[in-house]
DNA sequence: TAATTCTATCGAAACGTTTCGATTATAGAT
DNA sequence: ATCTATAATCGAAACGTTTCGATAGAATTA
């Protein structure tokens, strides 16, 4: 691999020249710099970009580090966050946190690797993120309630979207109903909880155990919930899914078992994830604005670059999705 | 943010000594190496990973491209680069292609920050690619048809796939069959048709030209070409989409005019991705073997890096996947 | 002509590691 | 006490850039 020192040479000129040139300097005569054109052409030389990052103590690189990248709407996420990264001559990179030792979120992150990171995962430590964020390495944490330096947060109204699409059950008149709760750890999950408790409490409906029921965000742990309240004898009224994937397995359960949706039990979900479009019946949700969380968490991002230092944190508005599941005629 | 400069003037030793006794080198002696640890916990050091790359000649990490990260089974993919390169102390990180110049591609490919690639995007140009590997840049070329020196390639078996569906249709009786394409310069596109003609020529049966319709992947093509369809007044006896996005958008443009699938029109679809079983009718279509297209690019990208030579080109068959949309009972 | 300002180029240090060969301290053998 | 083998540590070079201050020559001014 040919160095700049091997085209300064080539040229014959010196290493400084040519690491000018390279970069359009106007200090440098024309008539050399298109020698070390030449020179650069014959000896297909390549800039080492690591000796760049080393010299320049910065990478114009950025991560986004998600828990599992095959997450229904990570796609929006990532277009919010590439489109206003490019905008700052950076470059996004996205990489799965989890996996142990050695792995992604230790070289990027703890080796300095990027400039600066999103990270939207429910399971990464606390202390993690406060011992690894600095002045040189500003974070920014989706749906995830953690103060520190260098620090920043972003959250949609998990909480508002929660309360929303729970009264619009209880207006529908259902008081009968199950919520099938997110991982423990996961802050947006009991946010979501939180709103639906809100609500039932606002319409004065008392919550029974026997209708809270944890899941773990999967499609199966939806199935599972599905089969434990058939299991119960009497269904509820109504069932609030703590996101579309358990509402979706919860569809499924039902639908092999025959049991109808909307007309035995009211369904809804949260996300609002594209196959909640093409569910039968289509899935009543929550939107969440995953673009837009993108776009505002590189912004918050680039400020800290910027040295800006007291940035508040961001709660975004959610926006209930009436479809049929929740019985609705539209 | 120390240095490990810093840390050996904190312990009292040379550099060269923190730098072995951190990889715990039997050669220092325990008692140092406690002194040492303690002068990395006071000091909060941790290793400039880009330092290390620069010296090591390698980063350990390798990228997969993709053309747009929200395709919808990408996730799979990267789980499949994710397991076999987390065997071998790698760390995947994925970027998107699209963007311009000082992008994601320039920045690792071009400036060596990354030791390999996997790359799925048809329209990464054939002469950049073919410049920019190398033997310390090895690339595994997904679906595309290019040879070239440290230039590997793994591909789905597009045209057995497209075969097999159009023969099951054919099988099923249909022979008026529509085709809508991909985009002209999607190598996998081409094989699909390829696939599908050769089905056709096996029954006898002529390709109409007024059935050829070509989309370009999204959804909203497919809609186009069903009321393209739809426009010349009778339709076919059976569509084939040569992606499932398009197939849906196709069903989209039906449902709205009530065109009932399969009574009035079969279709099917290619790629098998999960939308397709959530469809009404849900959707016959191609299964690709998006995980094992993941661990067996990344293991050849393994054996390149380790100086493997002729390393030749693999291809991972497909599966037929019969569901409702073609008419078949099951 | 001498002094001054540009213009074009150069040399060397620095970024933070790793590693090789050299050096010193410690112990064991003669 | 001297020599040798081993253990523990050190110093310096190298990885490939960027950039600051220096330098030499050409052009301008007095």
């Amino acid at each position: 691999m040919a160095t700049i020192k091997d085209v300064a040479e080539r040229a014959g000129v010196s290493v400084s020249t040519v690491s000018i040139a390279l970069k359009r300097d106007p200090r440098v005569k024309e008539s050399t710099r298109q020698r070390i054109l030449e020179a650069v052409q014959s000896l297909g030389y390549r800039p080492n970009g690591i000796a760049r990052d080393l010299k320049m103590q910065q990478t114009q690189t950025m991560a986004v580090f998600l828990h599992d990248l095959g997450g229904p709407f990570y796609s929006e996420l990532v277009s919010g966050v590439q489109d206003v990264a490019l905008s700052h001559g950076y470059s996004p990179i996205v990489a799965c946190s989890v996996g142990g030792k050695g792995v992604a979120l230790e070289r990027l992150l703890v080796e300095n690797r990027v400039d600066g990171a999103i990270i939207l995962d429910p399971y990464i430590k606390e202390d993690f993120i406060r011992r690894v964020a600095g002045p040189t390495l500003p974070l920014v944490l989706l749906d995830r309630d953690i103060e520190g330096a260098y620090v920043y947060r972003v959250t949609s109204d998990h909480e508002g979207g929660a309360f929303n699409v729970t009264m619009h059950l209880l207006e529908m008149g259902h008081r009968q109903i199950a919520f099938i709760g997110g991982p423990s750890v996961s802050v947006d999950g009991q946010l979501r909880f939180r709103g639906f408790a809100r609500a039932m409490k606002h319409f004065g409906v008392d919550l029974q155990n026997r209708l809270m029921i944890h899941g773990d965000f999967t499609e199966q742990s939806g199935y599972a919930a599905a089969v434990t309240l058939l299991s119960q004898g009497r269904l509820p009224e109504a069932i609030f899914a703590a996101n579309d994937e358990m509402a979706i397995g919860i569809l499924r359960a039902f639908s092999e078992r025959s049991v109808r949706v909307p007309d035995d039990v009211a369904l809804v979900g949260f996300d609002d994830i594209r196959l909640t479009q093409y569910t039968t019946p289509a899935l009543t949700t929550v939107h969440q604005p995953m673009y837009e969380l993108g776009t505002v968490a590189t912004q918050i991002l680039f400020r800290a670059l910027a040295g800006e230092k007291s940035i508040t944190p961001v709660l975004l508005e959610t926006q209930v999705v009436i479809r049929a599941s929740s019985g609705l005629r539209h």
